[in-house]
DNA sequence: GAACATTGTGCAGAGCGTGCAATAATCGAT
DNA sequence: ATCGATTATTGCACGCTCTGCACAATGTTC
């Protein structure tokens, strides 16, 4: 096993979904997204049809695919402040996305491309919705637990909610930005809708 | 044509869509989600699986179905109130949507098997937060219209996604609740949740 | 390197979802 | 009431989706 703690297996697995998903949105820049088939994404990939869903339950999810979870030391950093009020663990939780969001940003090109998608094919704005909440499920359960409280409690789960709707709204716009030359950041983006957000319950 | 400005060609759809609706959750409660097919829920509603496809994209849409934009009459009275500070449309916005949910009710059996469903089938909790959003859109578009700015504005956006934050979690809670003889209204969930959105930005 | 666990692939088959064209029902007007 | 226009229902055909299963190939552990 690697010193990263990561085997060759769990490597070859990450790189391979890599590979589908990228596979996935590249044909469907190419030729339309209804255009694509199973097929066409799996020989892309260099993988068999039936190899294609062992990662993924159908092309939607492809074309989506993206993180589903909180850096796992992060977390730990989060969780390990302890409980606090409300709205500092909603303060300590949007400086733990922000800075997630500035060390691993997305590329822009594909944020766009997804969002794009999202807007004219209902399935892929469903697929996109759903592993969105997958994320606001599991950020959800680290707030609960540094709260002291269940996973589906509802005050968890409302500060999860309202961090990540800051975060998809400044993303949504930032995809549909031009791109300015030094300053490619998704990072303002998401600043400003949560200034906007305190601005709109904190008059 | 018939006093409620409805034909009988609208009034007939809008049963249709219903009656498959109904079909569908009746037999996944009856044989769980995945035992059932097109051409059962069909059956069951009394129309060919041809025009399933004619009403719904796939059987968790069925599923899922439920309503997917603001009453027409209560979205004109709010945007007549015409421009005011995001807090106070915010506030009118939630008051809105508590008086159609106190109004036209969902059933609660059919909200706890629904989530109960999305829960355990990721394509079921997709169409959910597809229709979810769907109606979001709407929404924002409306606030918009009122706040004097464009439906894709970040704001008015925003707004959308925090009230319809609480409504989801208030939903969410009250279809999980034991129901309580002669207090089985979802309102008081929805209202806890807003109450519990307020202290969180606004401490 | 032997035993074990996981992953990739082919095959088969039920079910999904759509385009098309025919038929029937409603609508809006005279 | 009648007629043409619009809209809804259905059957048919066909390609694609997705899953279960079995077995080979490839890491992993001891």
């Amino acid at each position: 096993m690697s010193p990263t703690g990561e085997g060759l297996r769990e490597r070859r697995r990450r790189e391979t979904r890599q590979e589908i998903h990228a596979a996935a949105l590249r044909l469907a820049r190419r030729h339309g997204f209804d255009k694509v088939t199973i097929e066409m994404i799996s020989t892309e990939a260099g993988v068999s049809p039936r190899t294609f869903f062992n990662y993924f339950p159908n092309k939607e999810a492809a074309a989506v695919f993206g993180p589903r979870e909180l850096s796992s030391e992060a977390a730990a950093a989060f969780v390990a402040a302890g409980p606090a009020r409300p709205g500092e663990v909603l303060r300590d939780l949007t400086r733990l996305l922000l800075r997630q969001l500035a060390e691993s940003p997305p590329e822009r090109r594909d944020m766009h491309d997804i969002f794009a998608l999202a807007h004219e094919h209902p399935g892929v704005l469903a697929a996109m919705l759903a592993q969105f909440d997958t994320f606001r499920t599991g950020v959800a359960a680290t707030v609960a637990e540094r709260m002291g409280r269940q996973p589906d409690d509802e005050v968890p789960n409302l500060i999860a909610s309202v961090a990540l709707t800051a975060v998809r709204t400044g993303l949504e716009r930032w995809s549909r930005d031009e791109p300015v030359d030094g300053e490619d950041s998704p990072v303002p983006y998401v600043e400003r809708s949560v200034a906007l957000l305190h601005t709109l319950l904190a008059p």
